[in-house]
DNA sequence: TCGAATAAATTGTCCTACAATCTTCAATTG
DNA sequence: CAATTGAAGATTGTAGGACAATTTATTCGA
C-alpha cells in the first residue's frame, strides 16, 4: 500500500531501485554505521517482499557500505580511522590516475570547466560560505574522474567516496584549510591546462594526501 | 556426522558459496564471455531455491565478472581490448601503491620470500616450464598486494585480476617476455629490500605498465 | 523461404512456510 | 541483588509454488 513513488521502474530493476534507495538513506546518515538493518522493516517501507530487498543488500554489501553476519543480519559499516586512512592512501593513487588520464586528453572547454570551479571556490572561500564551497569541490573531483574517460577507475573511486563518507569525522571545513586545500585545485587544474601529466599525477596525488593529513589531524591521530 | 560442507555453511552462507563456485566456473573458463546464465540451471546444479542463487549472481554483478540485462538475465561479461587496456591503467596504480607501502613495511621474511619468487621464476625460464612461470608469477603478485596491509587496496586489486581472467587473449607468455618480466620483478624486489618507497613505486608501475603494452601489441593493438 | 502467430521458457516478484539462530526478558538460583 | 537460565518471540535463511511480463523458440501459412 505505501511507497508509490517507485513506479518509475521498467528501465531499472526493483533490486536496483531499492540499493539505490538504501544507500540514499545510509549516506544521509538516517542509518548510522553500526545500525542493524532490518530486512521486514524495508519490505514495509518500500512495499515489496523480501527477495527484491535481500538482492539489493548483496548488491550493497559488494559497494562496502554494509557488512552481513550471518544469521544476525545486515549492518551499516562502522570504518575505523585506520580504515578510513587506507581507504585515502587508495583514493590518492586513483585520483593521480584520473589527473594524469584528464592532463593528456582535456579539451578547452573541459579545462575551461575546471577553472570555472576552482574559482567557485575561491568566491566560496571569500564569501565564508562552506556549504558551497563543498558543493563546488565535490562538483569538481567528480568532474575529473567522470572525464578521465576510465569507467573502471571512476567505479571504483566513486564506491571509496561513498564509503569515506561513512566516515563522519565531522570535520567542519575551516576557512583555513578551504584556503589551503583550493591553492591544491589551482595547481591540479593548472597541470592539466598545461597538458603535463606527471605534473597533474603529482598534483592529484598531493591534494588528496593532504586532504587525508587533515582529516587525520582534525581526528587527533598521526 | 559433521560433514565439511556443513561446517562450511557455518561460516559463509550458501549464497557466498554458491558465488565463490559460480566465479570458479566463469574463472576456468567453462562458462564463456557472453554466455548466458540460466538461474533454473544454477539450482539443479547447486540443489537450491532461486533466491540463494539470484543473491548470488547480484554480488557477482557488482564484482564485475557477469552483466544483467532486466528480463532477459545475466550473461558473463565481455571484456574489449579497450576496456581490458582500462583495467591495467588502475591495476598499474594499485600496484604502484602496493609496491609503496610494502617497501615502507617489509620484513626480512617478506624480502626473502620475493627474492624466492624471483629464482623461482628464473628457474622456470631456465627450464622453459611456462606454466610454473606464470604460477610463481601469480604467486608473486599475490603476495605483494597482500602483504601491503591495505585491505582496501588488496580487495580492488583483486576484482581487477579477477576482470582481466575474462579477457582470454590466449596470450601466451613467450620465454622473451617471461625474461623482460622477471627482470622487472627483480628490480621491483630489490627496491622493496632497499626499503625505498619512490623506487618500488615506480618499479611495479612499470611492471603493469610494460605487461600492458606486451598484451596489447600481442592483440594487434598500439 | 519468410514472416507472423503461437507455444514454451525465463525472469521478476509475491506469498507462505518453516527450521535455525539470535534476542529478549522474566523467573530462578546462588 | 546480581548473575544465570530458559522459554518466548523475532529474525534470518531457504524452499517452493504461483503468476504476470517478457523473451525466445517453434510452427504454420502465404
Amino acid at each position: 500500500m505505501p511507497t508509490p513513488e517507485i513506479e518509475l521502474l521498467k528501465s531499472r530493476s526493483l533490486p536496483m531501485l531499492i540499493e539505490e534507495e538504501i544507500q540514499r538513506v545510509i549516506l544521509s546518515g538516517q542509518y548510522a554505521p553500526g545500525d542493524r538493518i532490518n530486512e521486514k522493516e524495508l519490505t514495509l517501507r518500500f512495499g515489496t517482499s523480501r527477495g527484491p530487498i535481500r538482492e539489493a543488500l548483496r548488491s550493497l554489501e559488494s559497494s562496502g557500505l554494509i557488512e552481513q553476519i550471518p544469521n544476525r543480519g545486515v549492518f551499516v559499516r562502522r570504518l575505523t580511522p585506520q580504515q578510513a586512512a587506507e581507504i585515502y592512501d587508495v583514493r590518492a593513487f586513483l585520483f593521480a590516475l584520473a589527473g594524469r588520464l584528464l592532463a593528456m586528453r582535456a579539451s578547452e572547454a573541459e579545462i575551461a570547466t575546471l577553472r570555472g570551479f576552482v574559482t567557485a571556490m575561491d568566491d566560496a572561500i571569500a564569501a565564508d560560505d562552506t556549504d558551497r564551497y563543498l558543493r563546488e569541490n565535490f562538483a569538481l573531483h567528480e568532474f575529473i574522474v567522470a572525464h578521465a574517460a576510465n569507467p573502471v577507475l571512476a567505479s571504483q573511486y566513486l564506491s571509496l567516496i561513498k564509503q569515506l563518507q561513512l566516515y563522519r569525522a565531522r570535520n567542519l571545513m575551516l576557512v583555513d584549510s578551504m584556503q589551503v586545500s583550493n591553492r591544491e585545485h589551482h595547481e591540479m587544474v593548472e597541470a592539466i591546462a598545461a597538458r603535463d601529466p606527471d605534473r597533474a599525477q603529482a598534483a592529484h596525488m598531493a591534494h588528496v594526501m593532504s586532504a587525508k593529513h587533515r582529516l587525520m589531524a582534525n581526528a587527533g591521530l598521526s
